[in-house]
DNA sequence: GTGAAAGCGCTAACAA
DNA sequence: TTGTTAGCGCTTTCAC
């Protein structure tokens, strides 16, 4: 028969190993959908795992159970190593991990970590703090933040960017026009009607995902505004794009390949960790990599902001750099 | 040790069952994030695996290899049934999974099956003609329909109830109003601009998906027109709302919470299965529980049309019922 | 090299 | 009921 395959039961039994990585998504919101970034990933980490005859176990586990489904993957001998997603800035999972013992990876980090660990991440900071140095330089003075929820590390870091930038500008922050929560078109529809309506509303919005930008295109179409003329956005994450005169100009490129792409490079890492019997020294991997870049493109009338790093540019539309606040 | 759980490895050898399931997720189209419904309905059927002792082994497959997915999880022994994701119309894994003698349950359904299967779904023909004769009774003629891919039997499905309901009506079917591809943004902004810029375009939209619906939105929006005086849309999927003079009034609920229970439901129709040594006749179910339904709520001036079942209605705001093309 | 045997940690069948 | 034992299908070791 050429279409044998060993009984992954009895090679485990034999082995001691599990052949398989336990990835447990913690579901935050009962009525939240699943983050579409973890989609992504896992769909990266999947291919690699295939690649190395390992299995993908996954756990939906809320917030109550999600120790538990660490300890019984782990108890069961049903899994060699864990991914560990969406993590807090401060994290128990870092400690419980540390205390079963198998070898992790973190797809982000934490703030401060007792121990070292393993962990793929993009640079959230310099990316924020990118974008919103390209919109001061375009002359913007009110660039509104709609965020994820800020005891994530990952919407932690981009606020830390975003307030980077406009203290080197010199610019002061304005409570009002920093928004945090789940990562929802709803938020961003929300949060950009009501910042629309202030008496000095913003004209540019850095927004933390894909989902929440269609929000704030819905506010500022509802607002009677026009896009490019009287508002910029920056939207951040699936499809990093800049709003501009009229035409929409990607700016920013991550996302749909690079989460993928980390997932892929997270299994890797863990596999490896998997591999040495003796649990090595804990690698931190690809910042670079995954660092978010900026371009305005090639533009008619204005340099690129010598800010956004050329190797970056990744424009396919021209720009019309006339927006201005 | 009270911590204590069997090992897996070492139980699955000695009963010869792998406590686990396989979910394959084929990924169509590599640009693609995976379909947020997969998300929701495997979060649903983790929470029962869990509620079981079983392990939930996610495989992400690209066309190519999806069928080899399928043949190495079974031969492996890695798990004791299947779940079916995305079936096409005419769909290669029914026969595939028939050779290979695990049972199995799809999420959704195929034309034609050879031989009978386990399944469960929603009410997609119903639903899509349930939203259809709701805009018909308000007096639109010239309905668009944005549909998902139609080799996938759910958008096949939901464009028979689309026709059926037109054809009632007596209006005619017009291929310049049906568009169908990937559920994305820009397919609903792509196709509702090119619509609304012909001569005679559409009043009312149906979309296939909440992120569709979306698109909808933006090209309404820059378009001009205004939801609810100028045009209608119902969209499906996600969060099922009908806009309507100036206000937004959920018309149909479905699916965030249905899809997890479609998940739950399944996952147990499938421990089901594996229970019992003997194949037993495979079963449907739960087709009504899944159905979509519809209502204007309650209107100050229009009764809700007949043709809406009275205890589908979920409404939790006003309508104002004026909205005619 | 090639082949036989022990054992991985359980379950199930059997004996007492 | 409780205790003992023979495998489950592999890997690994050890003898040849």
């Amino acid at each position: 028969v050429h279409n044998y395959r060993a009984n992954s039961r009895a090679t485990g039994l034999a082995t001691g190993r599990a052949m398989a990585i336990g990835h447990v998504i913690p579901v935050l919101n009962r009525n939240d959908v699943v983050n579409p970034i973890f989609a992504e990933f896992v769909a990266g980490a999947s291919q690699t795992y295939s690649a190395h005859g390992y299995e993908l176990i996954l756990t939906i586990a809320e917030e109550q159970s999600e120790g538990d489904a660490y300890r019984n993957l782990a108890a069961k001998g049903a899994v060699d190593g864990f991914i560990v997603h969406s993590p807090r800035r401060e994290d128990f999972r870092m400690d419980l991990l540390n205390d079963i013992g198998l070898p992790f990876v973190v797809h982000g980090r934490t703030d401060d970590p007792a121990h070292p660990y393993s962990w793929i991440d993009m640079n959230n900071k310099q990316a924020f703090e990118q974008a919103c140095k390209l919109l001061l330089d375009l002359g913007h003075r009110r660039i509104a933040l709609i965020n994820g929820a800020e005891t994530l590390n990952f919407a932690w870091r981009r606020r830390l960017g975003y307030e980077a930038a406009l203290s080197q500008a010199k610019v002061a922050l304005d409570n009002e026009l920093m928004f945090s929560g789940e990562l929802t078109e709803e938020l961003g529809h929300t949060a950009a009607s009501q910042m629309l309506s202030m008496l000095n509303p913003p004209t540019a919005f850095i927004a933390s995902s894909y989902i929440v930008a269609l929000g704030i295109k819905r506010a500022i179409a509802q607002a009677k505004l026009e896009m490019g003329r009287d508002v910029s956005v920056i939207i951040h994450d699936d499809e990093l794009s800049y709003f501009h005169n009229h035409g929409e100009v990607p700016q920013f490129t991550a996302t749909r390949s690079s989460v993928r792409s980390a997932g892929e490079l997270g299994a890797q890492m863990l596999i490896d960790l998997v591999g040495q019997a003796v649990l090595a020294p804990q690698s931190r991997l690809l910042e670079a990599r995954l660092t978010i870049g900026a371009s305005t493109g090639p533009a008619p009338d204005r340099q690129t902001p010598e800010s956004i790093p050329a190797d970056h540019v990744q424009s396919d539309k021209t720009v019309m750099d006339r927006a201005r606040p």
